[in-house]
DNA sequence: AAGAACTCCTGTTGGC
DNA sequence: TGCCAACAGGAGTTCT
């Protein structure tokens, strides 16, 4: 899936052709994604107006004018693209152009005042939508147990040492667990694994001294979490296969991929003779260099 | 109760 | 070319 400079990037994408302006039409083609649509999904949209689009960590917030959030979640392949009313017909009788999905995945449409036509489509149906009151957001079971916003002032060295303290699990683990740092995921991991020089295969633990305290390396991963997901956010997020602007243009950060997918090629390290290695870990693939990530 | 395994679904890719 | 297995950016649920 998206993650968290994906998801930033789709929800600026998405800002200029929701913000401010009403769902004219809703069209829903299956009941279902990852989970049931929302009750009388459709109904309940037509006709209100969006305030503002915020982020939670994968999930795309769209802030209603009757107090209700449109709650989005991409999953895998989840994908949003923008095109104009003027063009609609064009696009109802051939999505795949507009795209590059196949249409028999496009599951929702939305059409918006402001003229704006916009198209959810989703090959693996990971995704899901939920329609809430503003006020139980927090409290939702889906956001009630995020962890902090790694871009915020709440991950630093001291938090990551707490939540790490006695750990058995490994390094890598613990960071793709939105349990912890909310918006992460395989390939950003891999990156700021790399760039702090350490082993995705340690314990978590190593991040704190016995007495639960930061250390050097702590202190790295922070930096190197904070510095590669603000990069990918300026680069619009990295293409692999699904992914997509919402504008339908490709990501640019894959270019900027420094261990995820270079398996077999040299260590990018200036003074590093290692090769990159692809092992499985909790059923996906981490990307490292032996040599210099220790 | 932490941690591992399994699960949802479809598409693409690589090996033979 | 065809077929099949492995893999894909997630994460909730179930198990041990």
């Amino acid at each position: 899936m998206p993650e968290l400079p994906e998801v930033e990037t789709v929800r600026l994408g998405l800002e200029p052709a929701l913000c401010g302006h009403r769902f004219v039409q809703v069209v829903q083609r299956r009941e279902d994604l990852r989970f049931p649509l929302p009750d009388r999904f459709t109904e309940r949209l037509t006709g209100r107006r969006v305030e503002r689009l915020a982020r939670r960590a994968k999930y795309i917030l769209i802030h209603l004018d009757d107090g209700q959030v449109l709650v989005v979640h991409l999953g895998m392949t989840g994908r949003f693209s923008v095109a104009r009313r003027a063009t609609q017909e064009v696009q109802l009788g051939n999505y795949s152009s507009e795209h590059g999905g196949n249409a028999r995945h496009d599951h929702l449409v939305f059409v918006m005042s402001g003229g704006a036509v916009i198209t959810y489509n989703d090959a693996r149906r990971f995704g899901y939508m939920l329609l809430i009151p503003e006020r139980d957001l927090a409290e939702n079971a889906f956001m009630r147990g995020l962890g902090v916003e790694p871009l915020s002032a709440e991950l630093n060295a001291a938090y990551l040492a707490r939540r790490a303290f006695g750990k058995k699990i490994d390094l890598k683990t613990l960071l793709t667990d939105q349990r912890i740092v909310a918006g992460l995921g395989n390939i950003y991991v891999c990156e700021a694994l790399f760039r702090a020089g350490l082993d995705p295969f340690k314990p978590a633990s190593r991040l704190a001294t016995s007495g639960g305290r930061p250390t050097a390396r702590t202190e790295r991963l922070v930096g190197a979490i904070k510095r590669v997901l603000g990069h990918a956010i300026r680069a619009g997020g990295s293409t692999l296969r699904d992914y997509k602007q919402a504008d339908g243009r490709a990501g640019a950060f894959q270019n900027a991929f420094q261990i995820y997918g270079r398996e077999g090629a040299p260590c990018l390290k200036p003074s590093c003779r290692g090769t990159v290695l692809r092992k499985s870990q909790g059923g996906r693939s981490t990307f490292y260099c032996p040599v210099c990530q220790r």
